[in-house]
DNA sequence: ACCGATTATATCGGCGCGATACATCAGGCT
DNA sequence: AGCCTGATGTATCGCGCCGATATAATCGGT
């Protein structure tokens, strides 16, 4: 998940660990952020898989002038994404594998989605549908059955999450209607698809 | 949270770690699933700690005559609670700390909040309201300044986790003014509270 | 001259997960 | 009798992410 989030942005532009994560962090709208602790040693994985590659920042100061010109920068590692790194990065965004469809990895590959194929995102979008139809069943029928043993307190969350999943569903269907009517009538579109 | 939720259910029963999975689904109502990978190692963790006991289960055939009486049952840990473990339970009934707020944390609290004493259900749902608010705000701001450079399938997802924030502070809402309601004029309760 | 906030990197223990590995037992089918 | 499937039951492993914590330089304000 870290390793779509963190390819994606590197793929982007080449940044340093602290800087990344405030890009994710708006990226993702706030919606999810990520500790320094999944962060570094996410770096450190994708490094030593030969995905990325850091160098260490010599920026000379006047490559950045902002208004006063003394300037040392302190140590400071950039990171930078590599061709198999590219590859990996489209193997991920073509992804749509049962793990895809969790909260946070479905609300990071929609993050990516302008960069992802139209088949794998119909493919994520209609895996997410069925993920959140499932949950919806199953509070569904942990309702029908309530009384029993469930708290009362539990019930209400039941049917609070249960509205949830239905709206959620709903949506999904508008974006996959959408979705598939764009694939047969592209629209003026801003990121040229070759095609 | 898997401790709060061992030691709650192990306060009416003892049971092996298998039932106690089974029964935690059940209680959550499918709302949350602890796997094995999880549980197990929870078991000896409050094992080690002194807040529950293992018997190595010897429970005679006739004590569970289920149609067919023939029975040697292989080998099962039942655990039990012990007065420590309901200390501990009793501290974590009544925590407020923000990890509470956590959607799967808060759930825990809930299915067990008719042992919850009423100012810490008051504080919980209190905490929890602040936290859902914050991250409501957090999505406005994050809908606000979009379009910058923002995915237009991140913001419909902020769209749908806006609703769904707004959603449960309503929810909250009205748990929480019916608690104070109840506080002051309490109902005739079928869970017989001491008092 | 000092002080707090921001920038910046890093590690640690802990928790929960998915995968996997074992066994035993019940029932049904052939 | 033999077999197979599915439920029962316990357990472990590595992994990913988190929160807390440490350290330190630099920046802005007073």
């Amino acid at each position: 998940m870290l390793e779509l989030a963190i390819l994606g942005l590197l793929h982007e532009a080449p940044v340093h660990g602290y800087e990344l994560r405030k890009r994710l962090g708006v990226r993702l709208g706030g919606f999810r952020v990520f500790s320094y602790g999944s962060l570094y040693p996410a770096l450190r994985r994708l490094t030593r898989a030969g995905l990325i590659v850091e160098d260490t920042d010599q920026s000379s100061p006047e490559t950045t002038p902002s208004s006063s010109g003394s300037w040392s920068r302190r140590s400071r590692r950039v990171y930078r994404i590599t061709a198999e790194g590219k590859e990996r990065l489209a193997e991920l965004l073509a992804d749509a594998g049962p793990q895809t469809w969790d909260d946070d990895s479905f609300g990071v590959h929609l993050a990516f989605f302008s960069r992802t194929p139209a088949e794998a995102r119909m493919r994520i979008l209609e895996g997410r549908r069925r993920a959140v139809e499932e949950r919806r069943e199953g509070l569904r029928s942990a309702l029908s059955r309530a009384g029993e043993q469930i708290d009362r307190y539990t019930r209400e969350l039941h049917q609070l999450g249960l509205d949830s999943t239905e709206r959620e569903v709903r949506w999904l269907n508008e974006l996959i209607t959408r979705e598939r009517a764009e694939q047969q009538d592209p629209p003026g579109d801003e990121a040229g698809t070759t095609r």
